[in-house]
DNA sequence: TAGTGGTCTAGACCACTAT
DNA sequence: TAGTGGTCTAGACCACTAG
C-alpha cells in the first residue's frame, strides 16, 4: 500500500455515459420526452458521436429509450407485459388469442430449424400462416406458423389461401384436431427484413424469438415462430394459481 | 415497366456482409474453427473494420460466433437448451435443480423492480442469495434471489451467511414453507458488471433476464432474477405431456 | 428544406491472451 | 512481445420525417 493512487479502473466511456444517462432519465425526464439530438449530446459530454451512440444503443436495448430516424430519441414507456403461455394448451387461432391473421400460403421452403421440429423432409408441402400481434396501435410481434399439409384432414385450395381469410381457413382446420400438448423455447435473435417491417423496426433489431411446438396424435403437428420486439416487450409465463391468489 | 433498372435497394453493407458470412459459416466452417482476424476480414471484403465489426456483432448476438479478446473469433456451437420452468413449482434450491449456491448476505438495498414485486418498503431487510448455473464448464447464468427476512420462520445469524454454506442456510429455510405457485417473465437486458464477471463476458453483454416470483401464503415470498447469457442459451419451457409423448 | 438518426471510413490506442 | 478483439475519434454522407 505504498501509493494513495485509487485503483485505476478504466471503465469504458460509453459504459459510464450509459450510467449517467440512465440516472438522468430516472430523475430529469418523463416518458415520451424528447432528448437532445445525438450531436448535441455528444458535444455536451465531450465524446465522439459514435461513443455516445454506443451508450444510447445499450439504453435502447434495455427498453429505456426509443429512437426513430428523422424524428429523434424519446424516453420509452415501461415494457409491456405480454402473456405468452395460456393457462392450458390451445391451438393458435383459438378463441381469445390476441393475434390477427395476415395471410397464408402453401410452400415447401421451411427454415431448417423448423423442419427439424416438424420432422418434414425437403420438398414436403406446408401451409405458412402469418399473423401479427398489436396492442394499443403498437406492433408487438410477428409470427410464422408452419403446418404440414399432410397434417390437416382436408386439403385447402390455393384460391382460398390469400389474405386473412386464408389464414382463418388453415387455423380453422387445426381446431378440429386434438391437441396433446405444447412446449416453448425463448431465445434472442435479430429481426429478418420481413419481420422488421411488420414490427416497425429496422432489419437486425433485437427480438425475442418464441418457438412453440404443438403436439397432436403423438407427433409435432405445427410449429409457430413468434418474434417479439425485445425493446418493448416483457414476456410473461403465468401460473394461474399464483395470479389468482394475488388478485384475490 | 419502362425501365430495366433493378429496384435499387441500398441494403446496408454490414447487413449484406452478415448474410455472406452467415452462409460461409454454414458451408465452409465447422464449430470451434477460428476465423481470420478482423483486420484481415475487413480488408478481404473491402470495408472498414468498424463495418465488419457491425456484422460480427449481429452474428454473435444470434449465437453464431464467439469472440474473445486477445484470442480471436470462433464459430460457436449451437445454443444450449436450458430448462427454465420445472414441471411443477418448486422453491429454488429444491433437490435436483442445477444451481450452485455462491454466497448470501443480509442487506436492505433491493432493485426497485424487485421491491415492487416483494411489496417491501425502503429499509426492509432481505436476504440476498447468489447462485450460478454451469454446464460443461461453461457458465450459463447468474442469479440473485431476494427473500425478505420477515418472510422466513427463523432469523439467520450474520455469521452463518458467508459463502455457499450461507446460501444453503437461506435456501433450506425456504423449503419449510408451502409454495402456492410461481410465475415468470423473460426480457432482454445487459449484464451488470458483477453478472458479466460471473458469466465470463464483458459488462453490457446481452442477457435474457428471467424474473421468477414465488408465492406462498397469499403473498410474494421470494423473487429470483436470473440472467442467462443470450448468446449461448435457448430457454425452454417444457410441457411434460408433450415431451413424454415424443420420447415414447 | 432542415433536422434527425443510420451508415461508413481510416485511422489510433488500449486491454487482454498466449507464447 | 506479438497478435487479438475492444474502445474511441472526427469527420462524411445517406435515408427518413416533418414543417
Amino acid at each position: 500500500m505504498g501509493t494513495t493512487q485509487l485503483e485505476t479502473v478504466p471503465e469504458p466511456k460509453y459504459w459510464h455515459l450509459k450510467t449517467v444517462l440512465s440516472e438522468a432519465l430516472d430523475s430529469e425526464f418523463s416518458v415520451g420526452e424528447i432528448l437532445p439530438n445525438e450531436r448535441d449530446l455528444a458535444a455536451r459530454f465531450g465524446v465522439a458521436r459514435a461513443t455516445l451512440r454506443q451508450a444510447l444503443e445499450q439504453l435502447e436495448l434495455e427498453g429505456r429509450l426509443q429512437r426513430r430516424r428523422g424524428v429523434g430519441t424519446t424516453v420509452a414507456p415501461p415494457r409491456v407485459g405480454v402473456a405468452v403461455a395460456p393457462a392450458r394448451p390451445t391451438w393458435p387461432g383459438a378463441a381469445g388469442d390476441d393475434w390477427q391473421p395476415v395471410d397464408a400460403v402453401e410452400t415447401d421452403t421451411v427454415p431448417a430449424a423448423v423442419a427439424r421440429l416438424l420432422e418434414t423432409a425437403a420438398g414436403d408441402r406446408v401451409y405458412l400462416v402469418r399473423r401479427s400481434r398489436v396492442t394499443q396501435g403498437q406492433p408487438l410481434a410477428a409470427e410464422s406458423l408452419y403446418v404440414p399439409v399432410a397434417a390437416l384432414p382436408g386439403r385447402l385450395e390455393a384460391g382460398v389461401l390469400n389474405g386473412p381469410a386464408g389464414a382463418y381457413a388453415v387455423l380453422g382446420e387445426l381446431q378440429s384436431l386434438e391437441l396433446d400438448g405444447q412446449d416453448r423455447t425463448v431465445e434472442l435473435g435479430s429481426a429478418r427484413a420481413e419481420d422488421a417491417k411488420q414490427l416497425d423496426r429496422l432489419p437486425g433489431a433485437p427480438v425475442l424469438v418464441v418457438t412453440t411446438r404443438y403436439v397432436s396424435g403423438g407427433r409435432t403437428t405445427a410449429v409457430a415462430v413468434s418474434t417479439y420486439r425485445a425493446d418493448t416487450c416483457r414476456l410473461t409465463f403465468g401460473d394461474s394459481d399464483a395470479v389468482a391468489l394475488l388478485a384475490g
